[in-house]
Parts: structure tokens; C-alpha cells; sequence
DNA sequence: AAAAATACAGGACAAATGTCCTTTCAAAAG
DNA sequence: CTTTTGAAAGGACATTTGTCCTGTATTTTT
């Protein structure tokens, strides 16, 4: 739980009150590896917040096949988040990569606190904007660079996908196939 | 004026008050085509409505080349974004496409009406929301789909960008060149 | 109206990336 | 320990996409 209240006090406008008042809402679950957090087609109705473990984000082409969104490793916040803004069913599947343990807090809940407490807006304002520059960040890669800096780019940012993803889902995650990730680690 | 009232009020949680006192704020600012309504390295310091005409966002790459970043149509908002929200030099230029005439509203103002009144919180988080939605959707088709099929998307979902942007924008907006956009067209 | 700049299409060829398949190695299961 | 399964590398070939270039309208400028 402290790496929770340390997340939230690092993003600068809760008082300890406010996030003590958080915590409670908040129920531990494990998952072992396999299991979902969220499966397409359900209502994301809770945010989560990745104590131990690692998650992947995945969805599914007309065709069947699998595609890697994003990855989440502790301790972050994580969630099938378009879901849980409109209330639609969600495009991604959300699996445990590994054993996790993850906080997990009822939409209604932060709704509440919402409702009552201007902070807890303004840091729901926050997140959001925070996913957006990640997005922004993401569409520029793919938009134009070649899938050979994109995968340097990953190797630079963010190592420990390296270090802990199949290669498979990294391959997708680039917007490329597993044979021509070979290609590129091999160059 | 009154578009933007509508498109505030279209929002849902804003009082008549809310709006009247938002609209207090702005300033009617006109570009001629080819004006910048923001340049690469400048610090986005306000928040635009176009109230008539087009605009594009673009980025340069290493090797100097112009990458389209999105389209923006009256009646909506502009700004560059990842700019307004961290307070960093701006990766994007907005141009004018054509003749325009947009409202400008200064940070300042609105991080003063947010600190007196919780819905101008809301309405941020919303809009936050609502671009992350849009990004998620672009990244799903960059992600995965052939320019094929992305172009067929635009075709379908976009049909007002065929109609009023040039090709040759439109390719580097699909991560792809003007060449291949061309062979997509005929097929 | 003439000249210059811009937008678009498309040919020829090259490079990047995908598909299908086989092999190897390691990890997990019996 | 053996068997089975899963993950990764990579060969051969096909498709997609990019590069370079030319031609032709069209628009803009002079």
C-alpha cells in the first residue's frame, strides 16, 4: 500500500487526508500468471493499482489476431482506461504476465470522492493528460519512423520490456511481425 | 461566439454562469492562410476555438521532413496540446489552411476559473479524456492495419478531410507517402 | 497572358516488411 | 527422465511501401 501513497503524493496536490481517505476504498487481489484483469466485451468498472507483477494489454483483429497495447509493470495504475471513461465495453483484454497483486478501486468510489473533493478531480484531470502525452509520444513513432528506430527507441526508453516481454509481444506492440523483430535484433 | 456556447454547453456539466464568465476570456483573433497559430519550440499559453476555417498540425523529424499530426475544423478546439499541458516547447506547429478566425483564451484565465469552480476541473478531465479516446483509436490502426485499410477508415470516418485537405498532408497523417497514397486512390 | 510554383498521378526500381515454414533450444508437464 | 509445449531464429519467397523521377494539370504570381 505504500507504494500507492507514495505514487499519489508524488503527483502533488492530494494531502495526506485525501489519501488516506483513498486507501480505504481499495481491495488486494492476486492473480497468477494467465489470469484477467479484464476480459473485451466487459465494463471496466474499477482502476487498479499494480502493487507487484507485470500485465499486458491486448486486443484482437477482425482477423483473430492478437495485438499487444500497452504493458504495465509495478507500481502503476492500470486499467482498460478507454472502457472505464465512455462506460463501453472494452476493445482490450487485460492478462497477468507474471504472479501480480493489485489494488483495486470501484469506479463509483472514486466518483464519490470526486464529487466531494476538487483534488481528486483535478488528479483524475491529470492522469488523463498524462495518457494523452504517452499517446502523442506513441503516434509520432509510428506515424513516421521505420520499425528499426521505433525498436531502438524502445531498446533507449524503455529496457525493461526487453528484459521481461516475450518477444512476441514486443513484436506486435512495434507494429511489426516476430519475423521481422529477429531481423531487426539480428542487424 | 455562440458555437463555442454550444459546444460548452454540449459538454453537460456547465452552468449558462459558467459559460458566460469563460466567454468574458476570450479574445477573436484572424489568420490568414499559411499563418501560424503556434510554432515549433513556443510554449502553448492559451487555449483556441476555431470559430471558421482549417487548420493543420505538423512536426519536423531529424531529416527535416514534414509530418502531419492532425486536422482541426471549426466548430472546435485547438491548441498544442502536449504544450498547454506541460509548459514545454511546443513539438507541433499549427498552421492556418485556410482564412480563420479563432478565439483564444489565455492558461492564466482558465487555471483561474478551475481553482474557483470544480466544473471548469471537470470539464478539463473530460476534455483530457476525450483526446486520449481519439489517440487510442490511432494508435489501434497505426498500429495494425495496412495503410489500405486505414485510408478506408479515413474514407469512411473522416470523408470532411478528403474533401478539404490536399493528398499530400493526408499521406504523411496516415504514416505513409504521397506515392503510396496515390497507388491506395486508384485501386 | 506568361511564367513560376504547386499538386497530383504514375512508371521503374529498391528497400522494408509480411507469410509460411523449418529448426533449435529451453521450459514445463507428465 | 522423457515428452510435450512454447519461444525464438532464420531461409525462401511474396507483398507492401518507399525513392526517384517525369509529365500534366492547376493555381498563384508577376
Amino acid at each position: 500500500m505504500e507504494a500507492l501513497a507514495t505514487y499519489l503524493r508524488e503527483a502533488g496536490k492530494l494531502a495526506e487526508s485525501d489519501i488516506a481517505a483513498f486507501l480505504e476504498l481499495g481491495q488486494l487481489k492476486t492473480f497468477q500468471k494467465g489470469d484477467y484483469l479484464i476480459r473485451e466485451g466487459q465494463i471496466c468498472q474499477e482502476a487498479g493499482f499494480v502493487q507487484s507483477g507485470i500485465f499486458r494489454s491486448f486486443y484482437f483483429t477482425q482477423n483473430s489476431e492478437e495485438v499487444t497495447y500497452c504493458f504495465t509493470f509495478a507500481p502503476n495504475l492500470i486499467s482498460a482506461y478507454s472502457s472505464y471513461i465512455t462506460g463501453r465495453p472494452s476493445p482490450e483484454n487485460i492478462q497477468a504476465l507474471t504472479e501480480a497483486e493489485v489494488w483495486l478501486f470501484p469506479k463509483t468510489g472514486l466518483e464519490a470522492l470526486m464529487a466531494q473533493n476538487p483534488a481528486w478531480l483535478w488528479f483524475s484531470k491529470h492522469l488523463a493528460e498524462q495518457q494523452y502525452l504517452e499517446m502523442e509520444q506513441r503516434i509520432f513513432l509510428l506515424q513516421k519512423e521505420s520499425a528499426e528506430t521505433r525498436y531502438a527507441h524502445l531498446q533507449r526508453e524503455q529496457p525493461q520490456l526487453l528484459q521481461h516481454i516475450p518477444l512476441q509481444y514486443l513484436a506486435s506492440y512495434l507494429g511489426i511481425t516476430q519475423r521481422h523483430l529477429s531481423r531487426l535484433r539480428k542487424a
